[in-house]
DNA sequence: GCAGTAATTATACATATGTATAGACAATAA
DNA sequence: TTATTGTCTATACATATGTATAATTACTGC
């Protein structure tokens, strides 16, 4: 990791005026990265600490950020966009009804039990830290949410059943989805696909919910 | 507030050695609860803040607490305590399928805006911290789903509707209004109703998806 | 070579933290 | 009274933090 860009990321347009930058953004993101874990959040880093674990001088920290806070909001974007990433391309590689809530709840889990920090960070963290840090993750959220929508209007089209409120579907699923995993994070390895079924039992129930509604065979306003 | 206990705790079954305690346990709590608030997690609180809010040198802390950490898993469990109590209450008040959910939702939200900050503490900080902290979190949260899954067989029965896996959905409805109760705490006054009318509208979504799966018209394993 | 400039470091300071130690205080028991 | 015992405070220390200031470094363009 850290195969620095700084060289690359200016090629040849603003031709690099003073020092060369040993450090860029990203290597104190990713430094940031290393800290937290299932005991540390975001919040508690220490400008020293990230610095520290960089390898630089404390002050130089300001040449990238004006303070944790803001690191934190950059970490949250690009936690953020890789995820939906790769969840979107596991959405749509399935078409049925029953595979889709299964393999999207499966690419998630495996997001989540794998290597990458990312989900960690998006799950752990959006409740408590600034206001600016919480909108992030807020933010974040609802970009997941809009893009399960649509992919959940798609398919009741497709399977020709109804769907009833697809926008507050959207949103139940992705918040009850964030927060059991976050809490099966720790889980030890033999639990994990019992997780996973209960996860997507607990999906289904959603989906069969809102198609019956749009049946109009339930009593509900 | 902070009407000391200490003398009243002890009444004559030991009848009190060496200098009387001019705080309590619970005075310590209730100062660690004024410094809680939407920016400020309880495991970013030191030993000396607690001690200063409450008004005693930081080394006394220590008759009463190992450390911080022990102060908020009891906090965790006085919040917890206090708020099964109310939420229960509220749903025994209720019978019929349909107000049952509306009725323990807004008690669940009247309290989450309430004066009350047990709420917020329960809602926000389940991710980070401590083993032990998550652990009172987690604990909480099962107690919460348990009294929850009688109540909903309870009501299958008089309703003589079906109710498939009742463990799991009385897990997603509480794990759901959790979440989505962290994620409202902020929300100004005229959105309030609008929020109880959405996570309502998504608690009887699973409601309807279990009966619907139980009554078998629709094909799950 | 030289000046210019941006990135980085060194040093320093005021402040905060956890906790060790010792003593002051207030109650009971003799 | 005096001794004893638990509670609390005062003082102190090593360590950590955010950041201001000034110096150093490494690069570009002349």
């Amino acid at each position: 990791m850290n195969e620095i860009a700084t060289d690359e990321l200016r090629p040849a347009s603003r031709p690099h005026q003073g020092r060369r930058a040993v450090i860029s953004r990203e290597d104190l993101m990713a430094a940031a990265m290393q800290l937290v874990g299932p005991n540390r959040s975001i919040s508690t880093l220490s400008l020293r600490e990230v610095a520290r674990e960089a390898g630089i001088a404390p002050n130089s920290f300001y040449r990238h950020f004006r303070d944790v806070d803001e690191l934190a909001v950059s970490l949250i974007e690009q936690a953020g966009g890789a995820l939906r990433q790769v969840i979107g391309q596991a959405r749509h590689r399935a078409t049925s009804g029953r595979s889709v809530v299964r393999s999207s709840v499966e690419a998630f889990m495996e997001q989540l039990w794998g290597e990458q920090k990312y989900m960690q960070l998006l799950l752990r963290e959006g409740m408590v830290g600034s206001e600016a840090f919480k909108a992030a993750v807020e933010r974040q959220l609802v970009y997941f949410e809009e893009e399960l929508c649509a992919d959940l209007v798609r398919l009741a089209g497709l399977n020709k059943t109804g769907i009833h409120k697809p926008a507050l579907v959207a949103r139940a699923i992705t918040r009850l989805v964030f927060t059991m995993g976050a809490s099966s994070m720790d889980l030890p390895e033999e639990k994990r696909p019992q997780a996973i079924e209960d996860l997507s039992a607990m999906v289904r129930m959603i989906v069969v919910g809102t198609q019956t509604i749009a049946e109009g065979r339930i009593e509900v306003d």
